[in-house]
Parts: structure tokens; C-alpha cells; sequence
RNA sequence: GUCCCCAUCGUCUAGUCUGGUCCAGGACACCGCCCUUUCACGGCGGCGACAGGGGUUCAAAUCCCCUUGGGGACGCCA
């Protein structure tokens, strides 16, 4: 059994786009689970709309999903891997333009002398006349002594489809049947010399002995294409597996305008890489085990396999990705996601620097259970780096403005003090007894409580978040909120 | 237009290959209730689908055909 071995081809024509994160985790699943290979190569030989900028982007959004290759080009201070480069289709220009000469010597090809104006004008033609558009393969049977003659005219190449039946054996599709009629002879070679993509794809993938192509939908009808030039160039066949792509949320294929399509949005919205691998995953696969839904990567390494793969397009879907992400962000260690927060809460002006490890480590313990993304965090504790001087208007209304609210304060007030010591327990045991005392709900005091020491509505635990504070902050709080109430 | 692919709750899906165990199961969302110091989390319950029409069969979500709907491909782009 010969090796298997992946690969994801994206053209760095801008940032990694979550459909191109769809077919790259597929096949480095695949490839994990059965311990093949899984290359990166950068079809980039459309020079006007490659940058290195696009580069970059890709890959960095790869290394942030966790998608590693083992073998492709150079990027950033890692070195190119792998013994079938290089990884750029850029740079493969020679060995594109040796094998489609090879076909011409074959005859398998041939040299056009059409030129783009004739062509066009044969196209508006066809569309005129509303019949499908095929070259007309006038230079089809050119005898040599007719090429001779165009002397230096720029040619084509163009490949030479038989006549018959190709038949794609998808795994996911299962067989697809292309009348050959359906495709003219179709270019691969350009005038200056350049390979059009369905030739460098066929050529690279043979000759980097990829075993598995697994890719969008979108390619479906190319594969009959690159099957006769598989054939053609005399490469083993790899086998197929084509999926369907991501639409957004309203059935259309997510463009790459909207917001999320590249997957670093996800990133700096505060959702874990983890959190987009599992829901792509379930975009386009089920697990054996019905039901399941939570997957991390070492799960899907271990169970994917390509017999669960779905036909039918998914569309991407919000609330679910969030709910996702939730599930996530509470099965991080408390270090883990102290670690992820921090940077969010900088970026906002918070500075972290001043507090010891120990004080954010509980600071992040009494928020895990709360915030649905990494970006949340900020709304839940920058009353700890800020003053507070605003009051949530509408908790105002509630907690502030009501006949018992000055006494409510007072209450709290007196309670800190008192307390034993400035622990949770201690806190919520004042707080208890005041009740009783009082004859009020426990929300009246804790709530008022909540609005004069982080001017917000909701938030932590009260008596977390009020030993987190400190008892003089606090207190110093609680007698400008009394003020305000007063006033 | 031609060819190709797809079609189960609003969404993601199980079930389809190997018809009966499915008056269709789960999850997200939504709506109630419970828990509760807010917000979340969690628990319980509810709403909600086999696109339509023909066949085949004792029996069809499951097999076949047609229609409809959606998507894709038809470049000297990838």
C-alpha cells in the first residue's frame, strides 16, 4: 500500500478563507488519521493577484487553526520541507512547460494559432446563438507543414480530448459520469508559456505523489479534466473526494466580502481556534458516535474518517458557532484561559501588568463560566482598572432611584465594614443576615451592591468580585454611589 | 442555455447504501418552567421536518422516474 498523502492548494490571492479552512482540515485530518502526509503548496502562478502580504496571511491563519503542514514552502523562519519542492507553484514553471511539451511530442496536445480576439468573437457567437460554447478545433488536425508555415505566431497549447466517457470514482460523490463532448480541447499552456492551472495542478499533484485530492465541489467538473490528463501524462490516478462548500447564513457560498470569511475575523473576536475546528468539522462531517457533538483536535485526529463526510452544502451558523464556543471556553484550564484573555484586555487599555499572576488567575476563574467569546472579557472586568463614574441607567432606575435604595447602601455598607474578614464567605454571610434583618430580597442589596462597585447590571459574582476589588476600593465605591443615590 | 452535484425540524444533522425496530432521534435557535445575587451555566418540558408528484413493494424518509428548488462548472483565473 503506497503512502497517502494530502494536500491543500490555496492561491494566496488574499487572507485564508473559511471554505479554503474546510478543505485544508479534511484533508489534514484524513491524512493524521492514517498517519500520511499533508503538504501546503501555494498555487501562485497567477502573478497579478498573488502578493506576499496574501502569503502571510494564509499561513498565519493555518498556524492558528492548529493545521500544520509537514511539508510546503519557506514561511517565516521555518524552511522549506519536504522532498517534492519546491511548494510554490511559481517556481515550477519549467516542470509545468517540460511535461506539456511532452504531451505535444505524444501528440496528445497541440498548437493553436487562435488567437484571444477569434476566440471571444467565437464565445459571443455561441452565446448569441444560445448553444454551449466549445472551441472549434480548428487547428486540431493542422498538418506539420501548416505550423511550419505560421512561423513565429504565438500558439497555445491545447490538450487533445478524446472521444468516449470519464468517470470520476469520488469518494464522497460516489461515481460521476462526464460525456467527453462536454469538454473541448482545452488550453494548457499559455502563449508565453506559462500552465494554465488544470495543467500545473495535474502535474504537481503527480509528481508530489499526492494519493488523495480532496476539495471543493467547485471542482467537480475540472476533475474530469484533470482525470484524461492524469491518464494522458501516464500518473497514477489519486483519488477524489469532493465536498461541498460553506455558504453563510442565508444558502449562498460565503463570500468573501462578508465578515468571516476570513478566519482570523473569528480570532480577533475573541473565538478559539479550537471552537472554529470543531464547528467547520461539523459542517461537513459526523462523527460515528451519534449525538456527538464537542470534538478537539487530538478527537478528530483519532476519529475522522472520510465515510462520514456529508454531500449536502451546510450553511454557516452563528448562534451555533457561539454556543460552540462556550463549550470551549469552559473546558480550558483556568491558566489556559487567563492566558487567552489577557491579550484581549490589553488591546483594550486595560493594563494587566500591575496585578499579580495569582489575582488574575482568580479574576479569570470568577469569568470563565460567563462570557461566550474572549472579547467579552473586557465588559466583565474593567471596573477592576477603572474608575466607576456612570451607572448603568436602566439598573439605576431599578436599584438607585427606588424608596429603599438609600437604605439598601447603607446596609451594604455597614456589612463590609463589620465583616470579619474581606473573604466571600464572610461577605455573603452579612449579607444573609441583613436580609433578615431588613425583610428585603437578598437581589436588592447584592444588585444595588453590583451597580456601585462596577456601575453595571451584570458582571461576576458580587462577593467574588468584591474580595477581587479590595475593601477599601470597595468602600471607597459604595460612598460614591451613596452620594449619587443621595443627590 | 448545456452538463454536473445536492434536497429530513428555522439552522446543523442521525436514519438512506443493507426498505419494516421512525406517526422520524439529537444539537443550536426560539418559547415556557426550575436553579439562582445579576449575567451566564445547568436541569426539565414545548414548538418544529422526510420539497411535490408518480411508480416498485405486503411495507418507502429509505429503491426508480419526473417536476420543483438550491448550488457548481462551462476563461490564454485558480
Amino acid at each position: 500500500m503506497s503512502e497517502i498523502r494530502c494536500r491543500i492548494a490555496p492561491s494566496p490571492s488574499g487572507f485564508l478563507h473559511i471554505g479554503t479552512a474546510k478543505m485544508a482540515l479534511f484533508n489534514w485530518l484524513f491524512a493524521r488519521s492514517q498517519g500520511g502526509v499533508f503538504v501546503l503548496r501555494l498555487e501562485d502562478t497567477d502573478a497579478e493577484r498573488t502578493e506576499e502580504a496574501y502569503v502571510e496571511a494564509m499561513c498565519a491563519g493555518f498556524q492558528w487553526l492548529g493545521i500544520e503542514w509537514d511539508e510546503g514552502p519557506p514561511f517565516g523562519d521555518v524552511p522549506e520541507k519536504g522532498a517534492y519542492g519546491p511548494y510554490r507553484q511559481s517556481q515550477r514553471r519549467d516542470l509545468h512547460r517540460a511535461e506539456a511539451l511532452r504531451l505535444l511530442d505524444e501528440e496528445k496536445a497541440y498548437r493553436c494559432f487562435c488567437t484571444k480576439e477569434e476566440l471571444d468573437a467565437e464565445r459571443e457567437r455561441a452565446a448569441a446563438e444560445k448553444r454551449p460554447y466549445r472551441y472549434s478545433g480548428k487547428c486540431r488536425h493542422l498538418t506539420p507543414e501548416e505550423v511550419a508555415a505560421k512561423g513565429d505566431a504565438p500558439w497555445t497549447l491545447r490538450f487533445r480530448v478524446s472521444e468516449g466517457e470519464t468517470v470520476i470514482e469520488d469518494l464522497v460523490q460516489g461515481p460521476v459520469r462526464f460525456n467527453n463532448r462536454e469538454y473541448d480541447d482545452f488550453i494548457i499552456l499559455k502563449p508565453n508559456g506559462d500552465p494554465i492551472f488544470h495543467l500545473a495542478v495535474v502535474v504537481d499533484d503527480g509528481l508530489m505523489n499526492i494519493s488523495h485530492v480532496i476539495r471543493g465541489d467547485d471542482h467537480l467538473t475540472n476533475a474530469a479534466r484533470h482525470v484524461m490528463l492524469f491518464n494522458a501524462l501516464g500518473y497514477a490516478l489519486p483519488k477524489f473526494a469532493h465536498l461541498p462548500m460553506v455558504l453563510d447564513e442565508t444558502g449562498k457560498k460565503y463570500s468573501k466580502r462578508l465578515h468571516g470569511a476570513n478566519v482570523l475575523d473569528w480570532r480577533d473576536e475573541g473565538y478559539l481556534p479550537e471552537t472554529l475546528i470543531n464547528y467547520v468539522v461539523m459542517l461537513g462531517w459526523t462523527s460515528e458516535e451519534e449525538g456527538r457533538e464537542f470534538f478537539t483536535l487530538e478527537d478528530l485526529k483519532r476519529l475522522f474518517t472520510l465515510d462520514r463526510l456529508n454531500k449536502s452544502p451546510a450553511r454557516f451558523d452563528r448562534k451555533k458557532l457561539d454556543w460552540l464556543n462556550g463549550q470551549h471556553l469552559r473546558r480550558l484550564t483556568v491558566e489556559d484561559f487567563c492566558d487567552r484573555v489577557l491579550p484581549f484586555m490589553n488591546a483594550e487599555g486595560l493594563d494587566t501588568t500591575a496585578k499579580p499572576r495569582e489575582w488574575l488567575l482568580r479574576m479569570a476563574a470568577i469569568c470563565q463560566e460567563k462570557v461566550p467569546t474572549l472579547k467579552h472579557i473586557t465588559a466583565y472586568t474593567d471596573f477592576f482598572f477603572r474608575d466607576v463614574d456612570t451607572y448603568d441607567e436602566k439598573a439605576a432606575g431599578k436599584f438607585f432611584r427606588q424608596p429603599d435604595s438609600e437604605k439598601w447602601l447603607e446596609t451594604a455598607v455597614r456589612v463590609m465594614e463589620e465583616a470579619p474578614a474581606w473573604t466571600h464567605d464572610a461577605l455573603k454571610e452579612g449579607f444573609d443576615r441583613a436580609v433578615e434583618e431588613l425583610q428585603t430580597k437578598l437581589g436588592n442589596l447584592v444588585n444595588s451592591t453590583r451597580l456601585a462597585l462596577t456601575g453595571k447590571p451584570v458582571g461576576p459574582g458580587l462577593f467574588e468580585l468584591a474580595e477581587l476589588l479590595g475593601r477599601d476600593e470597595a468602600l471607597a465605591r459604595m460612598a460614591k454611589a451613596l452620594a449619587f443615590v443621595r443627590a
